[in-house]
RNA sequence: GCCCAAGUGGCGGAAUGGUAGACGCAGGGGAUUCAAAAUCCCCCGAUGGUAACAUCGUGUGAGUUCGAGUCUCACCUUGGGCACCA
């Protein structure tokens, strides 16, 4: 008997596959279509675990609708932008195109033998240019309609490179590369107008029923709707007043002071004549962009010296700050303060020695405020002190609503509705990325370039030279050559945008692409109608919300613009978020390395001793730091590479796909791979043995019953993205069929059942067992067996009696005994006449098929 | 700091509010073998008990329910995101 070679088999059914041309996406109208994407890989320059996983969960879906009658598509490419591309020239030299192709064929190879349903002929990278002029192209459409605009915005600025810095490029505070402190900058850049979108991206989430609520949260916390009032403070220097946002009216007899952000025009104006303001705001100018650094860094504050009347009061005068933690970017860029009811605003005025007044008390606890803020759920009544608008115990929500129409019958302050979401900044002064089509004229001003003179593309060298990375800064901003056009308005010398886009805007729209990769223009209406939408997405949890929501805008923006069709306004059906790939970490636990950094050694290179982990070469002691995300810096990268090579790719999928529910991480062990590899031979032997069998019948009833049991049960997993129970009960099945005693006939029919119930996830190893027993044709495109419903009933069920909800007995009685008799049945048994101790039960809950409870 | 999740045996995990621990790994015992590898069979939450069985048990503490791993609240721990990483 031969045994199981997935190094002979795989690449046998492989060409099988490709010669026979099934995962070619047709459009057929006889048949409905089905779209999976898994969200398109980086080119790093190799595949990982992660990888692996999220395309095999894609294939399982792929191929499963296939097999139940689907046009499928299941495309791949290349989100091929980006810095490490940069960084890489930078540090080795090259140029960032030839690491990133080279890259992209690297893994590409590496991917091919994991035999994915990839209709590799729709494959493109983002940096392509046919890719990115059509990028271009659908900027211009986007700047017609409104959708593009420029206006200043902060960006990390490293002051000794003289260079805009990336929020990752920022550590501790300092530029990556220089270790100088980082100072934010405004500088002009590019916008999409998703703001003008902020309540219907809200509103529709409520239509992603096949999204994971989790997900829609995380959207919706995002955008962020919030009611509140807006009303101005009037200067007592007869200066421009202050409009305020706010989303607590309520509290405004609790105001402290009024606050506005180091960005606000009234702080520029002094910052720009008052040297003292300017250092200050310098001070606060330090540090990241981030929120979190934002929000973590400390309080600081400058009273401005200029006053302004409560509203409610015009005898009541308050002091104007600058903060630093107020944002430009949200609201009117100024607040009041109300320490009593705000966490940040108490830190700030115990800094700073400014007035805490409450404004209202706990109903169970009132106490007024110390160094803790009151803060309640908006949904808790709460007592009000001589409140403005007559309030006296209230929540939250009815005092904002009372606050805002008293503000608006007395005619100083407006109700309005406010979003948390930005519009999306995607100018990036980097090199390595889609350049904005646009061109400046001294005349004319901001031009788009003329679509037939795209794509624009990138140079490949300055003055004649290849382009040195190694410089600071971007290589576009000092290429005059490249820089140097013709305004497209009025034919005078002009000079081209250097600003690049953000790569999230090429991820916005590739699945569109997918639909006709090819076209000369974004998408081709005809292609897009048949394919779109995404059908199921899959893709990382950690995309939740920034790539998804600018897909879900892009989607709008292109439908506008006619390169999308209405339907494909929500162009993700239904996302599924898988989770990562973890391994252990073996850090040293006796030394650092020379900069005190810790030293991470590979799985290979540590063992155990006497109950203790050590590193094999030195003795050292090891601390292991269990699942944590797969990360080169830390030597636990496990290559899918190696695994393929040593249990074939079938393997590798079993694995990814057995251990852990899909949407949580999975631990990567040596053990799991080799268990999964053993699984795999055992079916593939026991197929080969029932293949020998003649074609008699016997006790035939128990296996087929079991084969019914598998295909509900595995489809079930399937359709519900139950992958490891799903395989759980292959496990199951396959432990039926090889302590079968059915006659040759039925084992072989379970075989092929197996086969194809197994194929979606180790396609080459079903293909093999297919033939084996003589099955028609290639098993990926045989149709998907149906469970027979009656076979999957039981004739008697076995009930748990519980006594006040503790399992005691349980009796087996027919399915659809009388609810009654079940009663008496129950009622009877030992246990049960023990525990009532001749007493009548208090109750007794018969769910039928389920479980019995007498309550004693 | 803010937003969102997750926590079940030695380990990964299963469980429409209804028998907690399916399935797998590791471990133990046995069969086969001259021996081993491979393979096959059995056992395997904790405590007590020869056993039947009893008690406890799903991060912690409360609550709802005839019944809670599952629902509610609070807390703890871990993970993801925070707008220029992709």
């Amino acid at each position: 008997m031969s045994r199981y070679t997935a190094a002979d088999i795989e690449p046998k059914w492989q060409t099988a596959w490709d010669e026979a041309g099934i995962f070619t996406a047709q459009r057929d109208p006889n048949r409905p279509k089905y779209y999976v994407l898994e969200m398109f890989p980086y080119p790093s320059g190799r595949i990982h675990m992660g990888h692996v996983r999220n395309y095999t969960m894609g294939d399982v879906i792929a191929r499963y609708k296939s097999s139940c009658g689907f046009s499928v598509l299941h495309p791949m490419g290349w989100d091929a932008f980006g810095m490490p591309a940069e960084n890489a020239a930078m540090a080795q030299g090259g140029h960032p195109g030839t690491w990133t192709y080279d890259n992209i064929k690297t893994m590409k190879g590496q991917m091919r033998p994991l035999g994915l349903s990839i209709d590799w002929s729709r494959e493109f990278a983002t940096c392509d240019p046919e890719y990115y002029g059509q990028q271009q192209a659908m900027f211009i459409d986007f700047m017609e309609r409104g959708l593009v605009y420029r206006k200043n915005a902060t960006v990390n600025w490293d002051p000794v490179d003289m260079t805009v810095l990336a929020n990752e490029q920022v550590i501790d505070g300092c530029g990556w590369r220089s270790g100088a402190p980082v100072e934010r900058r405004d500088l002009t850049q590019w916008f999409f107008k998703i703001s003008d979108y902020s309540g219907e991206l809200l509103d529709a989430l409520d239509g992603l029923d096949n999204w994971p609520e989790k997900v829609r949260t995380m959207q919706a916390n995002w955008i962020g709707r919030s009611q509140g009032l807006q009303f101005s403070f009037e200067r007592t220097d007869g200066g421009e007043s202050i409009e305020v946002y706010t989303t607590r009216p309520d509290t405004l007899l609790g105001a402290s002071f009024v606050g506005i952000s180091p960005d606000h025009p009234i702080s520029k104006a002094l910052e720009a004549d008052n040297p003292e303001v300017a250092a200050k705001i310098a001070e606060m100018r330090k540090g990241g962009t981030t929120e979190e650094a934002i929000e973590t860094a400390e309080k600081l504050g400058y009273d401005t010296g200029i006053r302004v009347k409560h509203p409610l009061d015009p005898n009541w005068e308050l002091p104007v700050w600058i903060a630093n933690f107020i944002l430009m970017d949200y609201g009117t860029g100024a607040i009041f303060a109300c320490p009593a009811h705000d966490q940040r605003d108490l830190d700030f005025c115990r800094k700073y020695d400014l007035p805490v007044k409450d404004t209202f008390l706990s109903l169970d606890d009132p106490k007024p405020v110390e160094n803790e803020a009151f803060v309640p759920p908006k949904t808790e009544k709460v007592k009000w002190l001589d409140h403005f608008a007559g309030l006296d115990e209230a929540t939250g929500e009815e005092a904002v609503e009372a606050t805002v129409k008293f503000a608006e019958d007395a005619d100083w302050g407006t109700g309005v509705e406010k979003f948390r979401l930005r519009d999306w900044g995607l100018s990036r002064q980097r090199y390595w990325g889609c350049p904005i089509p646009v061109v400046h004229c001294d005349d004319c001003g901001v031009v788009p370039e003329k679509k037939e003179n795209l794509p624009v593309k990138l140079p490949f060298d300055e003055g004649g030279n290849p382009i040195d990375f190694s410089i600071p800064g971007n290589p576009l901003d000092r290429n005059p050559d490249w820089r140097a056009c013709d305004c497209p308005s009025c034919g005078k010398p002009a000079q081209r945008e250097t600003d690049t886009m953000d790569t999230f805007v090429d991820s916005s729209w590739y699945y569109a692409r997918f639909t006709s990769p090819g076209a000369t223009t974004p998408t081709d209406a005809e292609e897009a109608a048949y394919w779109m939408n995404v059908d199921q997405y899959i893709g990382g949890i950690e995309h939740a919300i920034l790539h998804l929501l600018y897909s879900r805008f892009f989607a709008r923006a292109m439908n506008i613009c006619g390169h999308l069709p209405e339907k494909a306004r929500e162009p993700f059906n239904a996302l599924f978020t898988q989770g990562m790939v973890t391994h252990a970490i073996y850090k040293n636990a006796e030394r650092t390395d020379e900069n005190g950094r810790a030293i991470y050694h590979y799985p290979e290179d540590v063992e155990e001793r006497d109950g203790v982990m050590v590193v094999k070469e030195t003795g050292e002691k090891v601390k292991v730091i269990p699942s944590a995300k797969m990360s080169k810096s830390k030597n636990n990268v496990v290559d899918p590479v190696n695994i393929i090579d040593a249990f074939g790719a079938d393997t590798a999928r079993w694995f990814v796909l057995s251990d852990s529910p899909p949407e949580r991480d999975v631990e990567w062990t040596a053990s799991g791979a080799e268990a999964a590899a053993k699984h795999l031979s055992r079916v593939y032997a026991t197929a080969a043995k029932i293949a020998e069998m003649d074609d008699a019948d016997g006790n035939d009833e128990d296996l087929i019953r079991a084969t019914h049991k598998a295909i509900h049960d595995v489809t079930m997993g399937i359709e519900s993205f139950g992958f490891n129970a799903a395989i759980a009960k292959l496990y199951a099945f396959q432990n039926a069929i090889s302590k079968s005693k059915a006659g040759g006939k039925a084992q072989k029919e379970a075989m092929r059942v197996m086969a194809q119930l197994m194929s979606p996830m180790t396609p080459h190893l079903s293909e093999e067992i297919w033939s084996m027993l003589g099955g028609a044709g290639l098993v990926a495109q045989a149709d998907w067996p149906k469970a027979d419903e009656a076979m999957l009933a039981e004739d008697s069920v076995t009930l748990p009696i519980q006594i006040n909800g503790k399992r005691r007995a349980e009796i087996s009685v027919p399915k659809d005994m009388d609810k009654a008799e079940v009663e008496k049945l129950a009622l009877a048994e030992d246990a049960v006449i023990r525990a009532l101790d001749g007493k009548a039960p208090k109750k007794v809950i018969v769910v039928p098929g389920r479980i019995v409870n007498v309550v004693v």
